[in-house]
DNA sequence: CCCTAAGGATCGTTGAACAATCCTTCAATA
DNA sequence: TATTGAAGGATTGTTCAACGATCCTTAGGG
């Protein structure tokens, strides 16, 4: 047994134990093909051949399949029986049901703020922080980036990894109908001092206020999104 | 092109159609022991050896490691790399963790109420009434099933897909703890009048007063399983 | 122009194979 | 006695080849 002086030590080694976490090679494949999915390497509606991909990334086919079984079930990939996968087409439905989702989670999450610990309040902040600086220098994808961390930060409230996975998964499957809005900036730019407002109320102890303020942004984040998927379907 | 008066006929073929869905082994396999993990016939820290399952259910072992991708991506199998996966063994933090993701969805969903259709309000209806039927004839299991349903309807009333499957793998990955509780009776009982109250609010039109209710519920129930767990580590 | 049939391509699944890793056992050592 | 080390057998990680089933394309035929 373990003395009571020994704690001390093991909790530091303990502590670190996520860094010798082996993983497989269809958890590897996984996070490349995830990776390229949500940066918009790879198209939606695009198929992925399981010769072809296995033959180029030099995994075989089961392994290909395992790792397509993890991206289907996260949404980003969509299965057909003997058709073979897909990558995932968000309809019109699928953003409303994700906006849905969202403002029930994050503004939910929001009324965590006076009882949240510091670590979650300063991620906020930081987010916020972020998104201003890369406004200031016109990086509008960083902007981007930094607001998919606001709100992922916003979940982060709760103090729940499921709730953190939940909004993870949300808004990746989001990115899917990112790529189909043009310009970063105008999508993005609005809410970098939207999201500082909802800090100030938050601090400012109006918590309420600040929930119906994010309520708001995600309408109107959603309704610039189906307005973006109409425009694709009268244009094309 | 299909004629205005055609549209009821493919509306009501349409409605059907995930009952033609094929469904790869591995799915089906998952189905299975998901089944069984469900209702406790596979314990928790069980592990599945590959040969031995794939030979028992006559699958291959690619086969069956892709319905074990499928589960452990749903948190009801554990992966250990070169050490096989296990039925989890929930901690006591996982139960905290559950309860306060619970928590946060189902009050939020609760404030669905007034908006919601009214299927989704019928369905929170009949679950009461499953549960208080079940338990006037002393079917305790069933009224354990009945609770879960009636948790599953109000995690409805927020009109989202995601967030049905969300609320559905949280009450999944807890039933893992429920079999840890001996008698379903003692467990269940109290919320069958429990839940009927939150009804009445809410019909009432008292939501926020449901919403403090069941959160009060929630975490009497959290409790009741957290103390259940110290009891088996004191015990064993 | 639509329907049909043939052909090739791809998926679904299996089984065997081999290296890498783990677990058990047992002996050796301090 | 308790810990370390090595041998072995068992299980996983991954690949490959194969075959039937299903899908897609294309070329005729009506």
């Amino acid at each position: 047994m373990a003395t009571t002086r020994d704690q001390g030590w093991l909790d530091a080694v303990v502590a670190g134990r996520d860094r010798l976490e082996r993983s497989t090679t269809a958890e590897r494949v996984a996070d490349l093909l995830r990776a390229q999915i949500l940066e918009g390497a790879l198209a939606p509606g695009l198929r992925l051949s399981e010769e072809a991909l296995g033959g180029a990334l030099g995994v075989s086919r089961n392994t290909l399949r395992e790792a397509f079984r993890l991206l289907v079930h996260e949404r980003l990939l969509v299965h057909e029986y003997s058709r073979g996968v897909f990558v995932r087409v968000l309809t019109v439905d699928d953003v409303v049901d994700l906006y849905r989702a969202r403002r029930l989670v994050e503004c939910a999450a929001l009324r965590y703020w006076p009882s949240a610990p510091e670590a979650a309040t300063t991620a906020v902040r930081r987010a916020i922080a972020e998104a201003e600086a890369a406004a200031a220098d016109d990086r509008w994808v960083d902007v981007g980036t930094a607001n998919m961390r606001f709100h992922q930060a916003i979940g982060g409230l709760a103090g729940s990894d499921r709730i953190d996975a939940a909004v993870a998964g949300l808004l990746a499957e989001l990115r899917l109908a990112f790529h189909v809005m043009g310009d970063p900036r105008t999508f993005h730019e609005p809410y970098v001092a939207g999201n500082r407002a909802i800090l100030e109320l938050l601090t400012a102890g109006e918590v309420e206020e600040a929930v119906r303020r994010m309520d708001r942004y995600l309408v109107e984040a959603e309704e610039q999104l189906v307005a973006g998927f109409a425009h694709l379907d009268t244009t094309r």
